[in-house]
DNA sequence: AACAGCTATAGGTGGGATCTATACCATGAA
DNA sequence: TTCATGGTATAGATCCCACCTATAGCTGTT
């Protein structure tokens, strides 16, 4: 199968003159000849009849170019998308998270991107880690946004951001903020807690299991502004992302409470497939998850 | 623009696999390693991902195989396509003429190619012999079927069948068959002719004006029936051609006029464009006609 | 008759497509 | 660990053929 025969007869026929066909292809005139002449041997049919004033397409030509004709405009329109593909102005990216790494995290960064690359769609799946992983390895996202660890031999994770959890407390509970108390101690007030499946609540968990202590948080909710809310109003002890309600201490809206011993910092990562490219597009956007 | 590249990448793309597919496309695995290579330098963008167990295509690369596969689709088609069309297993003729000669000149010959090519559509186009040289010129048909002489210098001229013209009339003019009688003794009787636009008219107005005389047909009809049935019932001598009313001749239903001077034979022949070649399926035809 | 504009043919040449051979790499089994 | 397997990349040589130049040959025009 020799394609460049279709090429050279799809702008003979659009010409229907065999020197000017050959002038825009950048080959003399015997080739096109030769060419076409290749061509009609491997289909059996005439072609073009040949005048002496250029060529004249024949019927069978006619069929054929039909095709042809659309087969390079298909042609054009994929190196035309690839090209913008490339260039990213076109594409998508889409981005798994947790509502909360999205929101607090992510919802920068694809701002800065979209404002650099308008053209790029960026959509975003929501989900807890394990579906996040899933959605991965399924490919129906290019990257994920997930609290670490995560265990997983399929995929390919680099750190992102490292995050601070902390216990804070609204004006009711305001003498707690003074001193260092102990996680038993805390147990004696109303927690206010992330419910059962976020990874924020197994660390938690995690965090008193260490001790040998057992929790069982009088209040769950699902999403950070909630538990903010709650912890305002005095409903009790929030375990929370101290990044996150650093304008609520600096207001004086909310106070730390400090523990006798330390936290550890918890890290979100980025993940990937491993052994799968990212496309332009998603690489990009990684790349400026990372800057 | 190397177009065997795409091939390359097609087959890759399927086999997701470069020795795989160099088995497909009859070269070494390195060819296919060095035209993937070529293409992604050209395009600017990873097409595979190569790993120890064959490659994975991109995500670019799949954008690009939703339009080469298409195209490679198209090119079957194509070739298909036109393969039927040389083997006459599709195609088409559009063939001119007027009423009477479709009629009874090509309709057995229409019939036995329909026998041999059931899957070539024949169409037909019904006009007198200027309107048939017009349709010709304009492609509208592909061969036409007419009265000669004509005049056009782009027509291409194949003379097919030689007809004879005589008077025929019914039983109530009888008399007239035992006799030779002259043109101008003719006109005493009532005259039945074709209407004015035919060329079987000016055939007749010819022969009357080459002995001076004017004619004035009585009677003018559209349609060989109808003259014959307008003759056998005695309204008057009417002009045909004699190979039409055979059948009535010997079964003593009509009589011939015999004139004492001899009418010369017209010619029917078959038209197509000068230059212009056939389609496959229309020269057969036309060989078909000649045979 | 000469010209202009086109296609076909002949024959020679160079570049590049393709090949062989081999390196190299990852994976899985012994 | 080592070896075998199955894949891709690279190097270098070969040789074919795609393309070129030159020219013939045809047709319609000046």
């Amino acid at each position: 199968m020799n394609l460049d025969l279709y090429h050279v007869f799809y702008v003979t026929a659009l010409e229907n003159n065999f020197s000017k066909a050959a002038t825009k292809l950048y080959i003399t005139q015997p080739s096109v000849s030769h060419a076409i002449k290749q061509l009609e041997e491997k289909l059996g049919v005439q072609l073009f009849i040949r005048t002496s004033k250029g060529v004249a397409i024949t019927n069978e030509g006619e069929t054929l170019f039909e095709y042809i004709h659309k087969v390079f405009g298909l042609i054009d329109t994929a190196e035309q998308k690839i090209s913008e593909l490339k260039n990213l102005e076109s594409g998508h990216v889409t981005i798994g998270g947790s509502d909360s790494t999205c929101k607090h995290y992510l919802l920068p960064y694809i701002q800065t991107f979209q404002n650099e690359f308008p053209n790029i769609q960026i959509r975003l799946q929501h989900g807890s880690t394990p579906q996040i992983l899933d959605k991965l390895n399924n490919g129906r996202i290019d990257l994920g946004i997930v609290h670490l660890p995560i265990n997983d031999s399929q995929i390919q994770l680099t750190e992102f951001l490292s995050i601070s959890s902390t216990f804070v407390v609204g004006e009711k509970y305001k003498e707690l903020a003074n001193k260092n108390i102990s996680l038993e101690e805390m147990l004696n007030y109303p927690i206010i807690s992330f419910s059962e499946t976020s990874s924020s609540r197994s660390f938690l968990n995690q965090l008193f299991l260490k001790q040998g202590l057992s929790l069982n948080p009088e209040i769950e909710v699902g999403s950070v502004e909630l538990l903010i809310e709650c912890a305002k109003i005095g409903m009790g002890i929030a375990f929370v992302t101290k990044e996150l309600v650093s304008k609520e201490l600096s207001k004086g809206e909310l106070f730390e409470v400090y523990l006798n011993e330390k936290i550890e910092k918890r890290n979100i990562g980025l993940v990937t497939r491993k052994n799968i490219s990212l496309s332009v597009a998603a690489d990009k956007f990684y790349k400026h998850l990372l800057d």
